[in-house]
Formats: C-alpha cells, structure tokens, sequence
DNA sequence: CTCCGGCTAG
DNA sequence: CTAGCTGGAG
C-alpha cells in the first residue's frame, strides 16, 4: 500500500536527492526557514546568508538580530526565524555540534529539539532525517493531504506522530527510502495533489479516493 | 483559534 | 489580485 505509492512516485518523478544543501547546519536553518513558508523565499534567505558567510552556528549567534531579521526578510515570519535561527545556533555550540548531538538516540535527539522554541515536530524530524541522518518520516501537510485523498486516514487533522508510525510501520525503517519518500510527497503535491488539484495525469490516480468520488470538483470528469 | 509575512504563480 | 506556501507558539 504505502509502498506502492513510493514506488508510483519514483518511477513518475525519478530520485529527488533531498534536502538541497551544502551543509548540515544549512539543512537546519532551510528547516527553520521554510516553516510555512514557500522554498522560493526560504532560497533567497539563504542565498543572503550565505553571500555575508553567515551560515554557520557561530556566525549566526554573532551576528545582530536586526541584521538577521533584515538578511532573512525574504523568507516571510522574519522576526520568530531570526530568534529561532539564534536559539538553535546556540542549542549546537552548548552541545558539540552535530558530532556529539547525533550519539543521542534518535528520540533522545528529537526530544532536546523539540524543547527548542521554534522548532515543532515536523521541523524537528527534517533536521533528525536530513541533518542528523537517523531513520524518521517527516509529515507535513502536504502528507496529510495526500494521504487523506487517497483515503488512507479518515482525516487531515490527524495527529502529526499517529501518522507518522502509521507510515513508519508499514515501510522498513530506511533512511534513504523515508527521504525521497517525503521529497517525493512534497514534490507531487506541488505538481498535482494541490490545494485545488490538478488529477489529469496524476501518477496515483489508480486507486485514488478523492478521484474516484469526483470531488476534483467535476471540471474534468 | 489567531497571529506571524514576504513573495509569486496563476 | 490573492491563494497558498514542506509550521509553531501563545
């Protein structure tokens, strides 16, 4: 089921090579970023950071907030980034950096993250998957979404962790297979499972509930 | 539930 | 012109 639908997306859109960036603290501030938040923006973002070699902990934890807030301007919400950017900064120097922090059990891990103010489940489990490299399903909306269409959950407003072990549970717990899986998500929710969708030439069409009963609103069916 | 926000595809 | 964007905090 669950694995059907990966194996319908890679053959449709290929590998996706996710999360695109250079670095594991960029991974992490793209993270933050992008909360909400278009990759178009979050790209400008970082693109500003990086032209004022800003992009590592100690650099962000230095530099002023106003210069902060003004260098990720683009990236939308730019006063809560830049104290969540400083606080997660500082979170990787007080505890050794990537190094020390990825000997923690993956819960341990996600436990001290999510203690960060600003950093929520989903944005804790992108760092632990594409940061931290330790084996976690990312959900985010366009999960939810998806899967709610297809008619695997009853509901978009289930709980961010019941879904995640219920995709967890039904795939083996690879880290390569859970990044393209959410990349793959991401990525055909922007072409075709939009808000308002776009079914013709849907990869997942086969199956899927939402077309079935015809709530793409009718226009082409 | 509301606020936080710049940016652009359509 | 605005819908919508890989959310999170209060």
């Amino acid at each position: 089921m669950m694995r059907t639908v990966f194996d319908r997306l890679f053959r449709f859109f290929g590998p996706q090579y996710w999360w695109p960036a250079e670095t594991k603290f960029e991974v992490c501030v793209g993270s933050i970023l992008t909360q909400n938040t278009a990759w178009t923006n979050v790209e400008r973002a970082i693109h500003n950071l990086k032209k004022e070699n800003l992009l590592s902990p100690y650099a962000i934890v230095q530099v002023p907030d106003e210069r902060l807030r003004e260098l990720i301007r683009p990236a939308g919400f730019f006063n809560q980034k830049a104290e969540r950017l400083k606080i997660f900064a500082k979170f990787l120097i007080d505890n050794g950096g990537f190094e020390k922090l990825s000997l923690l059990p993956l819960y341990s891990l996600r436990e001290k993250l999510l203690n960060l103010k600003g950093v929520g489940r989903e944005t804790a489990d992108s760092m632990i998957l594409y940061a931290f490299e330790k084996p976690i399903f990312v959900v985010d909306a366009y999960t939810k979404r998806l899967f709610y269409r297809m008619g695997f959950i009853d509901s978009e407003k289930i709980d961010y962790d019941v879904l995640r072990e219920k995709v967890e549970r039904s795939l083996p717990k690879d880290i390569e297979l859970f990044s393209e899986f959410h990349a793959l998500i991401v990525k055909h929710c922007k072409e075709f499972c939009r808000k308002k969708p776009l079914c013709e030439g849907c990869p997942l069409i086969d199956g899927c509930k939402f077309w079935r009963n015809g709530a793409a609103q009718g226009s082409h069916r």
